[in-house]
DNA sequence: GGGCAGCATGAGAACGTTAACATTCTCGAC
DNA sequence: GTCGAGAATGTTAACGTTCTCATGCTGCCC
């Protein structure tokens, strides 16, 4: 009954131009050959006739043949498509590395969902892990600034493949930067410049990155038996950098800052300027992370660079070896990051 | 033979645990029911009894099932997954233009796939098109600041609900600031402060938003007769606002700058700190964006704030609308943005 | 010349859901 | 007590792929 109705539509109309769009059967009919070597055809399949393989493209083209990735997904068991959580995504950094996952889960022919969550509580990180599975993706990617994040990852589902970017956690899969690395080559680089020692303002506690940049830091102040000053908290924020640098800037003391990142720094070199402290003459100031606009502050600011490309390509790879199967080898991946020299840093004026 | 396959593997392992995940079909046999039942409880049909709901979503919980969108999506022809072209996706303006999409759409009920493209030219962004459209999105939102991603929405498949934020064309429903308002504002809050006119660093000559903003500027100077200087190429960057910046400082009878965003500002300021002209003594500057470090500039940045949150809920209503078919009403939608007072613009020194 | 490997193709059954229709059951009205 | 409306539930057929297996057909070897 239906058939008939179906036939009855197509043969009259001369089917290609219906709205639901042409299937495989529509192609299959033009073509003169079954769904099944159509099939072939959009897989690559060898046994197929050149000639025949022709014919069938050239129908899929008349058509405008879309193969339905619904249908596919379904039989293979494969939606192609990865689930990214994120969280803050107007910054500089997590957009980055958005934006690096995306460019490499295309070039390995997956797609992106992503689920952006407002705060990072378990609650709502699962919920959006919820949310990409209800999708039935095949794997997630989650930035993973906060502890609480790991934590709910690794209550994912268990068949689930997982890969956490930038904080870090021993449940998860993860490639991060390397970031006590980073916040050593900028203090070891204050210090070589002649600093006593150097001032820190954080990012918040409970970011992993956060707390690896305070410890690579203070490693480096220790191996240099330079004092170790009590860090200064601070949230990632402009604002943030801002209120601790007022507060540096009345200690004639300090005379080099490195800041957690470069938000922090920008909020620290206004506090310093307002107070009427130089830099780099009097104070050397050093972010973390080198947004585009860095090289544009007052002065241009000394910095460390992330590669957030990498970091969304490193991801991937680690994810596509869970899917594949393969052994759990390589479960963290760490990035070295590179120290940019620019004019905020400089030897102490004593 | 296969389903004697299945009934073999089901009935001694007793079913619950394996790794393909549970179907509706293990949750019926569970509950007892109907596997239409399930569906039926899944989705709020009224006509369940209380009671058997009950008991169906206890089976469901028990077997910790999760519907399958592919084969949800396969027979309803609805894959509850919107498409979102974007480009530049590391600026704040698109990340968070991006994330204001995102709220929305899990607000709406959508899931939304990012197709981020390396440059906007017709040919990416038709291919970004159509990898979205092989994912069987229903609509697309595409952040659209060029004339070239407009032209290439157009060509879209014709059933494709479509919605373009941002830049404008008159060929696609669209939703965007109201550009040549904010750059009026701008333009007019530093008339107002005495000066004689007012200089513009613009954006990319093939963006729109650039175009708005040339325009809104020069109606406000026509408006009150003030001399129209020649505007200054920018492309949006810290360093075509440094490099422009440099120029405007040596001429002293530039006292008001308007640039086309912040990080044009950004880069203006430290020309004009370089150049010994101060700011805002010597020679006033306005950005636009409000990007949430520009309060930290030095000095603080007076600029023109955009709701990007309103701009993506917006984008979404206009899509949905497509969507269910209503009239093409409202095709172009404009938000009008605020002004922000700092204190990078005063009154001019003479 | 019979058997057989292997290519090219086709037929039909999944995949897991929703939609359409069919069936039972429950009550109240006549 | 029968009828019928409507609620509650079940049966079956799509949806558009891919997978498995079957079937010709070709050409080659012994």
């Amino acid at each position: 009954m239906t058939a008939d109705r179906i036939d009855a539509d197509d043969q009259p109309t001369g089917a290609p131009q219906r709205t639901r769009g042409s299937v495989m059967r529509d192609v299959a009919r033009l073509a003169g050959v079954s769904h099944q070597t159509v099939s072939r055809v959009l897989n690559d399949h060898p046994n197929v006739r050149p000639e025949t393989r022709e014919r069938v493209l050239a129908a899929m083209r008349a058509l405008n043949y879309r193969r339905n990735s619904a249908a596919r997904t379904l039989v293979t068991r494969r939606s192609r498509t990865l689930g990214l959580v994120a969280f803050e995504t107007t910054l500089f950094g997590p957009a980055s590395t958005l934006y690096g996952i995306e460019q490499a889960a295309r070039t390995a022919g997956y797609f992106v969902s992503v689920a952006s969550v407002r705060s990072l509580d378990r609650e709502s990180v699962l919920e959006a892990i919820d949310r990409l599975c209800e999708q039935s993706v095949e794997g997630i990617v989650a930035i993973t600034p906060k502890n609480t994040v790991v934590a709910a990852l690794s209550q994912a589902p268990a068949g689930l493949a997982v890969v956490g970017v930038g904080g870090g956690g021993e449940s998860v899969p993860t490639v991060c930067i390397d970031n006590a690395a980073g916040a050593a080559m900028a203090t070891r680089h204050l210090l070589a410049l002649g600093h006593a020692t150097v001032h820190h303002i954080t990012g918040p506690a409970d970011w992993p990155e956060a707390q690896d940049r305070i410890d690579g830091w203070r490693e480096a102040l220790y191996a240099v038996a330079a004092p170790v000053p009590a860090p200064r908290p601070g949230d990632w924020s402009a604002r943030s950098g801002y209120e601790q640098g007022r507060l540096l800037a009345t200690d004639p003391s300090v005379t080099a800052v490195f800041c957690a990142n470069d938000q922090i720094a920008l909020g620290a070199l206004r506090a310093l300027h307002e107070a009427g402290r130089r830099v780099p003459d009097e104070v050397s100031v050093v972010g973390f992370d080198d947004v585009p606009e860095s090289s544009y502050f007052l002065p241009p600011l000394t910095t460390v660079r992330q590669d957030f490309a990498e970091l969304g390509r490193r991801s991937l790879d680690l994810l596509i070896e869970q899917l594949n199967g393969d052994s759990r080898t390589n479960r963290r991946i760490s990035l070295t990051p590179t120290f940019v020299a620019r004019t905020s840093s400089g030897p102490p004026s004593a």
